[in-house]
DNA sequence: GTCTATACTTGGATAGAC
DNA sequence: GTCTATCCAAGTATAGAC
């Protein structure tokens, strides 16, 4: 199903003042997860955020519900997009391993990874949500697989790690570093991972070389 | 501060009936989390599933955050100990990770981490709680730092990887996995890093044994 | 200790004016 | 398209009967 938009009246296109709305509403539920969770993301607040009124979400988006799944699919696009930036120009494991920790102190610093935390878990909350926010992580699946993939090619380890399983563990590791981050505060245990993971990578690099296709990326 | 148990009037002692509501209480708002998650877990719902009335909950806890609260803590001690007695028995890296696996795989049965990964997520919304909750994973974090200094003791690798960091890995990736696997209700993809893990795990073994000192469990 | 009843608040969602 | 007004459901918390 695509989305849904406003079923509006006898108008046929969208107004700007409607896309600016839909784009406030979409920022504004994103900056409501982070701030006061799932739980807190009520239409009330996501609006009063917004600057706009509360019935303006179901108008626009059907249901709170829907607002998140929105939310979640554009900063879930706009992080892949980047994501695959990166991934594109490593051409080997610490080039990798570098902009994996940039990335994802930017993900903190804007809370782009902790959107999709709190749909995880908030999903349990909302009969039949969990099975939408599942699917949506499909394409982080395909892609963490593709990264790690690439990442040991021609490396000595190759052969004991299947790159769909340790692409499974990456992204567990990345919600877990973020959950931990998010609680406490404090993102120096994770960076400090990272750190070490680019010095057990220089030492693979030297071994044996990742031989990776620069520019292939889709 | 301890748990604050009911402002009792007169009557000194706590009666077997309140005990047996406490018990009931806690265990519900267990089930709650499990299965509502943070978001649905309201004093009306957790009165439900403990079979009594939802003043009981404000009666004996004085608010559903510190109920929340005590079922982290009863959960949590009781799960450490059961992670402390696997920790004690193994002797080998490769046992280590056995009983990880088993340990794992009846937490997702039984929700334990789940519990815990609510508490987390869902802190965000409550103000002050994150920091309650972050107090709570101390003794986790130490009894994480012990099981990888004692499984990386004489190993290969010992001096690559310091303990604290490691350890704060593991517990990420816990969160992650069980946050994963709760998702889509799939535990496979988790429990194949798990003997991925055995299997690298038993080459270690063979290079270089654990100096494991049996029974040195505090 | 436990219940019923209730006050108060917040949130989802819709109707209708503009 | 946006707002005001409103209904209804659900939640927290307390008072008071038993």
């Amino acid at each position: 199903m695509a989305t849904s938009g406003p079923r509006r009246a006898a108008s046929g296109a969208v107004g700007a003042k409607a896309g600016a709305t839909r784009t406030a509403l979409v920022a504004a539920t994103i900056e409501a997860l982070q701030e006061v969770g799932f739980g807190g993301a009520s239409a009330r607040e996501i609006a009063r955020r917004a600057g706009c009124n509360q019935s303006l979400v179901f108008y626009h988006f059907g249901s709170v519900t829907e607002l998140l799944l929105a939310a979640l699919d554009d900063v879930s696009a706009r992080r892949l997009a980047a994501y695959r930036d990166v991934l594109a120009a490593a051409s080997t494991l610490v080039d990798l391993i570098d902009s994996a920790r940039v990335i994802f102190s930017e993900d903190l610093d804007a809370g782009h990874v902790a959107v999709l935390v709190e749909m995880i878990t908030g999903a349990q909350a909302v009969p039949g949500l969990g099975a939408q926010v599942s699917e949506r992580l499909a394409p982080w699946r395909e892609f963490a697989e593709t990264a790690v993939r690439r990442a040991l090619a021609g490396s000595p380890v190759e052969a004991l790690l299947p790159a769909r399983e340790v692409a499974h563990g990456v992204m567990a590791g990345f919600l877990g570093l973020e959950l931990l981050a998010n609680l406490d505060g404090d993102r120096a245990a994770a960076l400090a991972l990272f750190d070490r993971a680019r010095m057990i990578a220089s030492l693979l690099d030297l071994v044996g070389p990742a031989a990776l296709l620069p520019g292939e990326q889709p």
